[in-house]
DNA sequence: TAGATTCAGTGACCGCAGTCACATACTATA
DNA sequence: TATAGTATGTGACTGCGGTCACTGAATCTA
């Protein structure tokens, strides 16, 4: 075991860390600028000055550097929903809480997220090319949130209480999940808020009378 | 404009199907043999016998292959799902025959399409590298028999009536394809019919009280 | 301060899906 | 039967994401 000076390291790991910076902002604005399928990891570098090997010392991936990006939104975001919960009155009914999540939900992905970042996320979770911490992290504060709204329902006795908490939780993030594929599949032809409000609004009361 | 011998032609044409049929065969083998990602589309080719051009004269891409052996697939047993109805009694709850249905199309997207397939499907549907023809019919085909089980539960009263028959089918539908992108996501630590099951009698009887 | 060690950074290289200018052989017309 | 035309088939080539043996300089140790 060596016990490294962390301050006299510390020059290193700054220039490091600049670089990892260098390679992400060039990325995020290339991204944007051109799209993501027309931006090459060669591209990227050279326009951030650096080799390629460099480009994969920081990033698992060109859809690993992705991830981050979303991880970087959401995590933004995530604030937001929290204000967004305490902003209604204790009476509120829980149908109407989640609903109105719902399109806030279809609002970040829409507008903050965008399709592109979307489209990049859900193939590469399908072909697990990626680290998907930030995803499940992100998931995990949705799973909160919808949790939170959902115990709420039960225990004012506005929805069923012969179901788990947890598992109606995950079947309406699976629902969203979905939705959102979706929107990815179908884009432009497929308005996520519209079809997101209709879908919960039969799953809150069912398709039997 | 030409008037062609379609009798002289013809041995041309067989030569060519044989050709696509021989490389269609191969990358089937292939394919289950050692894993879609495991077999590129210079091995099917080698082992085939034929050039690589030839490979794109027949398939407009590798996913595309897949999608033309899904296709084939699922044409067998959507003969299944026609039998399947009709072997149900005319008194049989639409919900039953619902729920039915939905382990019998778990059953045979585990088994008979099998994982590897159903997401080189769902990644290739996002990543828009094929003709969804042949998808879009099965869907037509599972939107027919949806819309057949629902028109009818709103027909003996069992369903509600204030949402057209056309709006609850296409969320069942979409329904069905988030449950499956959720099992290919998580594979192999989703029960595709269990969980399946459980969305469908939510999504019947709803969250709400 | 000299040598040893570590680590950010390099770029030639690989395997892959997909393209295209060209070759071949079969068919239609005179 | 000679010739023009066309459908089938070829394989070298491109661009891409990703790898790895190596370099050079900063840092640590004596």
């Amino acid at each position: 075991m060596k016990l490294v000076n962390k301050e006299k390291n510390s020059n290193r790991k700054i220039k490091a860390i600049e670089t990892k910076r260098r390679i992400y902002e060039t990325a995020n604005r290339l991204f944007r600028e051109y799209g993501y399928d027309n931006v090459s990891v060669d591209s990227i570098v050279q326009a951030a000055g650096v080799s390629k090997g460099a480009f994969y010392l920081y990033f698992d991936s060109k859809d690993s550097l992705t991830a981050a990006l979303i991880n970087d939104m959401v995590n933004e975001v995530d604030l937001n929903y929290k204000s967004y919960l305490e902003a209604f009155h204790d009476s509120t009914a829980a149908s109407d809480i989640l609903i109105s999540l719902i399109g806030k939900i279809a609002d970040i992905i829409v507008c903050t997220i965008g399709y592109d970042n979307m489209k990049t996320v859900y193939k590469a979770q399908i072909t697990k090319t990626i680290n998907t911490d930030a995803i499940m992290n992100y998931n995990r504060e949705l799973y909160k949130m919808f949790n939170y709204i959902i115990s709420k329902g039960i225990q004012q006795g506005e929805f069923r209480a012969d179901k788990p908490v947890d598992i109606l939780t995950k079947h309406c993030i699976m629902a969203i999940r979905g939705l959102t594929y979706e929107w990815c599949i179908r884009h432009p032809d497929f308005d996520l808020k519209e079809e997101a409000l209709k879908h919960f609004e039969i799953l809150l009361t069912g398709i039997k009378k």
